[in-house]
RNA sequence: UGGGGUGUAGCCAAGUGGUAAGGCACGGGACUUUGACUCCCGCACUCGUAGGUUCAAAUCCUGCCACCCCAGCCA
């Protein structure tokens, strides 16, 4: 783990399970809680780092859960792909996988026990009348219900689930503090009608629980000890705690809540996301422009370098915006010492070596990482004519220039020392081809007579190399913090967020490179094989560009 | 205006009365079979702010300021 391997949930952790404190002796139990109804984002996956790692950390367990008390919302399409993204991350719930709606018959028997302990009642105001009477900062909230006898609640609840009421025609309200100035304790709904079908329970159901009420009975349900939460649910935690409190659950968790992620050009908000989606603006949740796991997966994001970039940022209750730079250079630093580096033109020149005998292919063995020499090496073809970088030649070099030009002398990547010989240009000027001579002693880049050589660059061969499309993604945003301006985000989206580039060379090894995965490409940044198109030989490879860098204005 | 939170560098973040860790970004240098990577060096006399307590305060006390969350039959 990380060298500052701590924070102020670990403190709470720590004092609750040593001698005295409310969990002494037990064992921690965390849980993730996802509501089905989205993709899983960059956000989630800090939430996921601090579900599981908190729960590793204290030799405890955590779950997962799918959140899933409003059909309205919710869809089993996205209960794959949450367990999917999780697992691909590399988080595990061994066979603890839940759903909230195991629990709606005890949660209706817990909504029982608090009608009939006066903790609740049925109440028939309309969804629009509870807004007019619920006060304000000065004034309390109203409800003629709220005396009602235990019994006729007990009966009118009842009848609710039986199905006798239309939706909206009646709640279930905890009986609380209508003057409370935390309006969440104002005599909360913990139970609606909603005449709807769900994708677990079927129509098993047409009164659903609500999140404040639902969500302590699940925790307490599976034995969670602490239940991790965003900031948002800080001003709930006395409704939570009122609701283990006065229900008979078989344990009282705690709730503990941080800050959630914000990263700068990022959208991360699951309506927004959805909208993307749903408008045609990118391909769908799994676009590597989208902030969602699938989307990072496409785009050549590792799973370590996810988790990485969630540990070094901590945990605190600041609310807090990451440069994007930062999990660029997660990413960066994972490829760097893991991927296998290999060699692409993105704008290629003929170089064409005039010495060389015509019609011989040569081979040269490349290392696939110098870092981690047991990655081995991998046979790369050689031969007369080879693709180089467009901006490896410079006609006129300028100052501190030490690439390709006439008469300078520069390393082939593992294969030759060659000397600039002269160039073609076409009737606009564009060079066509460069030509240069190849020093037959220098054969893997060194030189025999120990005159060194400044710059290498990076070939591939013309006879075997593939070609290819690059598709450059940006921020999907220009504004830096879309996600936080109250504005029509979608004007925001740059035009030049996706760039196609065709007629890239690649290494022939890339022929056979399965879909997202992730390749380190010398001196040109990082790369993911995203898909092979079905055009025989035509592969398709996002890079992944720093914003700074990109293409955009 | 009620309740709940948060303020340490451009961005994260440690720090819990003993004289401001670390990372990103940025600037400079060394090295290099890629100008990448790696490695060095630099980057807060001061912790939102004003006072107070103390030999000593980012840490304790008081006032003020700024920002975030809460009045869904969403989660």
């Amino acid at each position: 783990m990380s060298e500052n391997d701590s924070n102020f949930i670990f403190d709470f952790i720590s004092e609750d399970i040593s001698e005295g404190g409310r969990f002494e002796g037990m064992t921690v139990h965390t849980r993730f809680p996802p509501e089905p109804n989205g993709y899983l984002h960059i956000g989630h996956a800090k939430a996921l780092y601090i579900d599981f790692h908190t729960a590793e950390k204290f030799g405890g367990l955590c779950n997962l859960r799918m959140d899933d008390t409003n059909p309205t919302k919710e869809d089993e399409e996205y209960v794959d792909a949450i367990k999917e993204d999780i697992k691909w991350l590399g988080y595990d719930w061994g066979d603890r996988f839940y759903y909230a709606s195991d629990y709606f018959p005890e949660m209706y028997r817990f909504a029982e026990e608090l009608i009939t302990k006066g903790l609740a009642y049925v109440c028939e105001l309309t969804a629009d009348q509870m807004k007019e009477m619920r006060g304000d900062l000065s004034n309390p909230a109203r409800s003629p219900f709220r005396d009602r006898p235990a019994k006729e609640s007990l009966d009118l609840f009842r009848r609710m689930k039986e199905g006798e009421f239309e939706d909206g025609r009646m709640t279930v309200r905890a009986r609380i503090d209508l003057a409370s100035g935390n309006f969440n304790m104002r005599d909360p709904a913990i139970y609606r009608i909603n005449h709807m079908s769900h994708h677990q329970t079927g129509d098993a159901w047409c009164i659903y629980p609500m999140y404040d009420f639902a969500h302590p009975i699940e925790d307490a349900m599976e034995g969670i000890t602490h239940s991790l939460c965003s900031l948002e649910f800080e001003s709930h935690r006395p409704l939570y705690d009122w609701i283990i409190e006065n229900c008979s659950v078989p344990c009282k968790p705690r709730q503990i809540e941080f800050a959630r992620l914000g990263i700068n050009h990022t959208v991360l908000s699951k309506r927004k996301l959805r909208n993307l989606v749903e408008n045609g603006f990118v391909s769908g949740w799994d676009d590597p422009r989208m902030p969602t796991l699938c989307g990072l997966r496409r785009r050549g994001y590792t799973p370590a370098s996810i988790r990485v970039f969630h540990e070094r940022n901590g945990v605190s209750k600041v609310n807090s915006i990451v440069d994007y730079a930062f999990l660029e250079h997660c990413l960066r630093e994972d490829l760097n010492s893991n991927a296998h580096r290999v060699m692409a033109v993105i704008s290629p020149v003929k170089l064409i070596i005039d010495n060389y005998p015509e019609g011989v292919s040569d081979e040269f063995e490349v290392e696939n990482n110098p870092e981690k020499p047991e990655d081995l090496t991998r046979k790369v073809s050689f031969s007369k004519e080879l693709w180089i970088e467009n901006d490896d030649f410079m006609e006129e070099p300028s100052r501190k220039y030490f690439r390709l030009f006439p008469g300078n002398e520069v390393r082939l990547k593992s294969a030759y020392v060659i000397k600039c010989t002269g160039f073609t240009k076409d009737a606009d000027g564009k060079v066509t081809e460069v030509h240069a001579t190849y020093d037959p002693d220098s054969r893997g880049g060194n030189t025999t007579d120990g005159r060194k050589i400044k710059a290498t660059i990076h070939w591939v061969d013309a006879r075997t190399a593939v070609d290819a499309q690059i598709r450059l993604y940006g921020s999907l945003f220009d504004t830096p913090e879309p996600d936080l301006a109250d504005c029509n985000y979608l004007e925001h989206i740059s035009p030049d967020s996706l760039n196609v580039i065709s007629g890239a060379k690649l290494e022939a090894s890339l022929a056979s490179a399965q879909p997202a995965e992730s390749f380190q490409f010398l001196r040109l940044g990082y790369f993911c094989a995203d898909s092979i198109e079905s055009a025989a030989g035509r592969l398709v490879f996002n890079r992944s560009v720093s914003l700074k860098d990109s293409f955009r204005v």
